[in-house]
DNA sequence: TTAATTGCAAACATTTTGCAGGTTC
DNA sequence: GAACCTGCAAAATGTTTGCAATTAA
């Protein structure tokens, strides 16, 4: 995705498409994937630009709230942002922290029980821990 | 739980059962529940003990290790403790940050897609989220 | 020129750690 | 008395916030 294009998702979102922006989304929107927000931070300065850490926890703050991005939460030290935002699931590598994308229709789900007293449905999260292969 | 059957399941965990361990085994392991380190705290000292921080994060910890507690992350601020060690799934309510046990047998999983390379199986959490019902 | 955005530093919250003093076997 | 446990305070995260300077409409 090219930095025209995350400009103009931006604008359909009603964000405006500010250098920072653009850097934070360059990173995060333009492919499938998971970071950090440190790691984030990280790759914006790798390649040059400066931003504040500020700017990228309330750019990423402000992509979530437009529903251009989403939390994971499976490492209890901290968040990752995630640009899918169709439903689907997740695997979990519990050695490497590694998280990787699993198709909705990959997880056949069936609940056989009522939900709590009150509750409507709001989602469901799957995580599939995996462990590296040891021989 | 007794505080007696607390100290039994301690020392069969090989944990040394202080006074503050018990206080923390009381709050936390007596019944199914779920909890964070601030609230176990409160509680504790709500009952009239004193404990500090740093024990009762310690004894979270070290009950972890021994298999006698398990921590839940759906809240990205907080970790919950889960005295449930079976396997198990939640719901959680977005609305009030409460959790709820689902018995294993509420759910039933089909996954249609392969591990990823190098890794094998370790676990599946399922969390479905709910919010409060509004008429 | 008015409103929105940035970035620094400071504030915050949760959790961990170093270490001196206390407790337990 | 040797090993283990406790608790304070300080450190180490990850994240948020206040506010002055900057940028954009």
């Amino acid at each position: 995705m090219t930095r025209d294009e995350i400009a103009q998702r931006l604008e359909r979102s009603g964000v405006l498409p500010t250098t920072q922006r653009l850097d934070v989304g360059e990173v995060i929107l333009s492919s499938p994937q998971h970071a950090s927000a440190d790691q984030i931070i990280a790759r914006i300065r790798a390649s040059g630009s400066k931003v504040s850490k500020a700017t990228v926890y309330n750019t990423l703050k402000l992509f979530c709230e437009r529903g251009l991005l989403r939390t994971v939460h499976v490492d209890p030290t901290r968040q990752y942002y995630d640009p899918t935002i169709e439903p689907h699931h997740h695997f979990y590598n519990v050695d490497s922290g590694e998280l990787t994308d699993m198709q909705i229709d990959a997880i056949t789900l069936q609940v056989n029980t009522a939900l709590p007293q009150g509750t409507e449905h709001a989602g469901v999260d799957v995580v599939i821990r995996v462990r590296d292969l040891r021989d």
